[in-house]
This record gives C-alpha cells, sequence and structure tokens, in this order.
DNA sequence: GATTTATGTCAACAGTCCTGACATATTTTG
DNA sequence: CAAAATATGTCAGGACTGTTGACATAAATC
C-alpha cells in the first residue's frame, strides 16, 4: 500500500488521494450549489417577468440586445445557442410590443440591426437591478474578497467558446 | 454570524462610492457568468440525456431520488418547487422505463417512496461523473484555493429556504 | 449571372410547466 | 367512530420554448 500520509502542501503533480476526494466531495457540493444557486437567481427575474407576460427566452434576448452594440439577429442566435424559429418567435413579440426595435444594417442592408425602445430598456434594466441586487447582497455576505474565487470558479465552468465569446463581450463595452 | 475582517464587510456609513461601483460592476459581470456557466454546466448532462431521450425534468427528478433517501413523491415536489402535474409526468416516464421504483411507505402507508433501480442508478452515475468531472477540472483550473470563495458566494445567492434545505441535505448524507 | 449570406416565415412536433378539478386511500383529530 | 386533513394519482386543457425542415426574399460577393 502507498503511504498515504497527510501532506498538506505537495505542490507537484503527485495527486494525494486526500486531495482529489476532496475535490470530489466540492464538486458533488457543488453540482447542487449550481442547481440552488441558479434557480433563484433566475426567479427574481421571473417575478418580474411575469408582470409583463413575459418569459425568460424574451429576458435573454432583451439582455443581449440592449448589453451588446449593433446586434444582428445572427449575433443573436450565435449568443443564444437556440434555432432561427425559437428566436424569431420571440423577437416578433418583443418587436410588436414595441420593446425592440429593427433597423437596416447601414453597411450590410441585408442586416437588421436590433436595439431596444426606452420601454424596452426601462423593463431590461428593471431586470438586471434585481439580479444585481441580489448579487450584491450575495456578495456582501459572502465577503467581498471572495469575489474573486467566484469569478476564477465560473469562468472556467464555461467552455471555450463561451469564456472567449465572455471576454470578447467585456472588452467591446 | 459575522466571521471576516474588519474591513471586508462594514456595511456601516462608511459605503464608499468607489467600493460600491466596484461591486456594482461586479455584480453586472457575474449575470453573465451565471448565465454562461450554467448553461454549460447543463450542457454536459443534457448530452448524456439526449442519448436515453430524457429531459433535464428526469435528470433533476433522478438526482434527487438517488441521492436522497426515503424520498416521497411531495419530497419531490417540496425540492423541485415544481407542480404535482409536471412532476407525475417525469415520473411516470422514469418509472415506466424501469429507472425508478415506488414502493409503499413503512410508516405511512399513503406515501410512496422513491427509490432507483440499478439502471436508474447506472444513468445517475453516469450523470454525476460528467458533471463532477467538468467542475473539478473548473477546480483545478481555478485554483482549488479559490473553491471555498466559488462556495460562499453560490450558498449566499440562494434564498434562505434554499441554503437551508441545502444545508439540510447535506447534514443528512 | 450564379452563388452565398442574412433574415423571415410556415408547418408540425416535443418537452416542460401551469391551473383547476376530482378521486382514492390512509392517517389524524375532535 | 365520523369528519377532516394528508399523500398521491389523474384528467382536461393551455402556455412557452425548443426542435426540424422547407421555402422565400433581398443583398452581398465571386
Amino acid at each position: 500500500m502507498s503511504d498515504n500520509a497527510p501532506d498538506a502542501d505537495a505542490p507537484t503533480a503527485s495527486e494525494s488521494p486526500q486531495r482529489v476526494a476532496s475535490l470530489d466531495s466540492a464538486a458533488n457540493e457543488a453540482i447542487e450549489l449550481m442547481f440552488f444557486a441558479y434557480r433563484d437567481f433566475t426567479d427574481v427575474a421571473d417575478r418580474i417577468l411575469e408582470q409583463h407576460d413575459l418569459g425568460r427566452a424574451h429576458h435573454r434576448a432583451l439582455y443581449f440586445v440592449g448589453t451588446g452594440q449593433d446586434v444582428t439577429v445572427g449575433h443573436l442566435l450565435d449568443t443564444l445557442n437556440i434555432t432561427k424559429q425559437s428566436l424569431a418567435r420571440v423577437l416578433r413579440r418583443l418587436i410588436d410590443l414595441g420593446l425592440v426595435v429593427q433597423e437596416v444594417g447601414a453597411v450590410d442592408r441585408r442586416q437588421r440591426l436590433l436595439r431596444l425602445s426606452g420601454e424596452g430598456d426601462a423593463l431590461l434594466q428593471e431586470l438586471i437591478d434585481a439580479q444585481r441586487h441580489l448579487l450584491r447582497e450575495a456578495f456582501t455576505e459572502a465577503g467581498t474578497e471572495r469575489i474573486e474565487g467566484f469569478r476564477r470558479v465560473m469562468l472556467a465552468i464555461m467552455n471555450e467558446e463561451d469564456s472567449a465569446r465572455f471576454n470578447r463581450r467585456k472588452r467591446t463595452r
């Protein structure tokens, strides 16, 4: 049997059984953390959306239209990872409600540039405020020095495509 | 209650504008972190579920049946926050497929105690493995010393009911 | 001019969630 | 014990969001 005495600071590639086990149990716990935290995070927005008879799909479209610049239908399809038809239904509703407006692209006239109307922006801000408020309270409760740990882990959970997109979006703004 | 450095969460009169602003921008960023990380986290399970023609709802039911003990229909309704009808459909499918079995409660014979069959457990393990693997890699990539920050923030994002349930579940196992 | 690209739309189907009503068996309570 | 409460199951019907595949138009590109 191999010696598995607790070697708390063995820094090398040698993964001690304990270290792997604790990584596993942290990961097991994290499966549930993801479930419950995400549910409650979306719930605060859902409550607002309900009042406007909109769903999560509308929220997502509104969000990425409102926080991006020169967002086209194609960009949105890419970001949301849904089909044209799914998006079309959602976008149609938002446009009919006057929350999103379309403009013919200046450079490429096939494109439809999407942006929020005043009303659309007001709703989006309401949604963002609610989630931002929840997260701010969480950061304060957890201790602001823990934000970076949260942030790095969340980034690492994303696949490359998404973290790349994420950084691209961040840089752009 | 508070176990923090004096400076970490002094919510007193001295909230500097900078501090609030950086908290806000961290929270803004976190809105997107939640979206992308959760999507990619669920994606690894979705790919497996697809092969069995099951959806996320089945995954959740399977998960909480498999990781709990003496799980009843009522418990599941409570944990999942869905209606009886939604659960019934999902559970019916899992039972018909032989992944979940029911037993009449020993103490209360109105209850139906739910547990996984061998097949059900095998599938659940496959799902858990996939997500655990993703999370382990993320922890390693982010640095294991950051797990605690992630963990605390996620716990703080949850509402009280869920963090209480969460801790109850943990203790129970 | 032919092809590709960006967008829109139609039809049809699936999964998941909801509400409300009603039925049955069992336990608890007055 | 009879009545009320509880745990579960089921039916009807509606809403939202996602899918596939086909087809149409306008504009850009080769």
